[in-house]
DNA sequence: AATGAATGAGTGTTCATTCAT
DNA sequence: GATGAATGAACACTCATTCAT
């Protein structure tokens, strides 16, 4: 396969399903608990083939992570200094929850890396994550100082929706065990969430 | 070692090492990735002596988690119906985000298996830990029905109480990598959980 | 296996067995040719068994060559410096030529390995053998400044001791190929190296 | 390719890349060792062409061979029958010498495949070099009977020259390793090739 | 109660060769 | 002629578990 140049659309397809199966393997099982054979077969291609477009089982890991990352991250870029802070704010929690509705693997493939200590991708980490982070945490601190935020520690209200978004995905099993069969997990999770953040970031009036 | 009789006090003793042996290795490394011979060695045991007395690799994983469920439930055992509603919940908050940060390995072991889909507790989530909180969620919604407590889901609002505590363990490389070398994650964390709650849950009172 | 205790009389055994077996299958196949179950089969064990005395197909081969080199100079080491010169080193030709008859797996062994350019035992070759050979050519130097030997460079004479005593076993096929099966190769070569270097090394007398 | 007609200007070029290509790989590594894609990138071809122009490694590998020996040879089918004995001689310990010098990696070929027992030119060794070694043994042989050498085995003086001469090339990084990189081994070589055969091959003259 | 020894079933990866275009 | 794609057969090494003492 020529590095080099410009992708077959063969290439396009094959290492497109591989990424598929791979997500759908690492997301339930763990990179360790994945093997390179039960990917293969969720892709529909024989092992060695499947080593042809990736190197090695890592290379389809990190791949997933890497673009991963980008993805996550989006909603927080979307973030507009220029808009209304609460509709702002409300519509980041919702986009969010969204994603980690529609996409609750990669969800499941972020939090199981970040859990063992992001060996693959903790320079990621410190490095995009963390600017994109302190220049959004500004930007919400420049609102709480103006009054229409009510006023708390930024970084950590946006840990606080990282971690109520992500928790229905990640948590799902549970969440559905202890919701039971009847309720719908992600519409009640979006009702409770805009009410939660609405009451928590709307500042006190002085009477 | 006979089944059926008292264990003696070595028994005792080899069996607390190989758990915390192996709470050390299934936190960092996930059940797949944790090897038998590693936990033999954290455990200052050999391989074969290890199995003496835990079977096999997937009955000393069994084993803490059993033990780590109950442990995680006792603060939400501990809220007293005839208690203080927001002091209560305070409390609880309080007391879940100490257990995540006295107790990250066991939060992390414990979000690895229900991240995989929990194939190994499965049952225990939709039994012990389902009614207990069906019976505190009663507990809360009664208190915000007398308007004690600002209304939501009480459901939902025990998720967000279990999201916010086990984030700061469970995704604890990332909070590093973003606050930095510097910030106390911990102190904060209380700090900022503290302000949330109290201001979620304070009723509105009518002017 | 405890690595820092004294071997077990089965693990002396089991390494000797696996030693013999690695040194049959490497002179004749190389490095890359051998494949670990043939190794094992040749000692009688199960694969993994084998890679239970030697961690790695590697570890095998280099334990051999590390006491092959050492072997190997031995007969050099015995070189007397107190001793008459030309029957010192018609003992050293004659016992590197027995080694060599002795042990042609090993001189295979050897060979393959500088001829694949010493990959694994380049250290050693400017170490330890370059200083035994300079010290021991400074004593022929001695020897023939004194008259005692025909004059020629001493380091080219070791070679070419090394080269003519080696060749019967390294390059076995051929001789045997050339000389047909009725002939006695070694038993002709330690007559003609005899003669060879005596001739050679003998003072011409100023009549 | 068309088998049975004249080869095209471009197929000759081709088998030509590939056999350099061949030879410097498999002169290094060995046939095991060597790996037909690392031989295509060294001929600048993709594998499957490679394998359009030969159809296996192997017969890479024993094209190389074939040529390899009758080249190999052509200094001892030089040694002319009707040539002052001494001069032809000295003159083909030279030209052999120059060979190893020259082509240093045909000769690790060789000796690799000699080394292994020669399983794909056994045949080869007892046929066309058995005959001209015989041959030329004679000559030889017969020189000596005439008193025009020192006597000795023919068979084995020139297994003496094979042995010394291919030892430069084929031991070249022991070589290295012992002279340290100051002097210059060829050049030595053959200045103690010479004295060392002139000195051997000189009858003695009785007094 | 303890451990050195042993192994069957994987597990990721390599590689010569073939197929299809 | 040329090449991207595919694969069967290996291959080195791992690991949970069992055996023997």
């Amino acid at each position: 396969m020529a590095k080099d140049e410009a992708p077959t659309r063969i290439q396009r397809d094959r290492r497109r399903r591989i990424r598929e199966a791979g997500l759908e393997v690492f997301s339930a099982k763990g990179f360790r608990g994945a093997t390179v054979d039960e990917i293969a077969q969720a892709a529909g291609l024989s092992k060695p083939n499947l080593l042809y477009y990736f190197a090695t089982k890592e290379a389809i890991y990190t791949d997933l992570l890497a673009r991963l990352l980008k993805a996550w991250l989006d909603p927080l870029r979307a973030l507009d200094p220029e808009g209304e802070p609460m509709a702002e704010l409300l519509a980041y929690v919702r986009r969010k929850l969204h994603l980690a509705r529609d996409f609750p693997r990669e969800s499941r493939l972020f939090a199981g890396e970040i859990l063992r200590g992001a060996p693959l991708m903790g320079a990621d980490l410190s490095g995009d994550l963390r600017r994109l982070v302190d220049a959004r945490a500004g930007v919400i601190a420049g609102w709480m100082a103006t009054g229409r935020l009510a006023p708390s520690d930024p970084h950590h209200l946006i840990f606080s929706i990282w971690a109520l978004t992500q928790h229905y995905a990640d948590f799902e099993v549970q969440v559905r065990a202890v919701l039971g069969d009847v309720r719908d997990p992600w519409a009640e999770a979006e009702r409770h969430l805009v009410t939660h953040f609405t009451r928590l970031l709307t500042p006190l009036v002085a009477i």
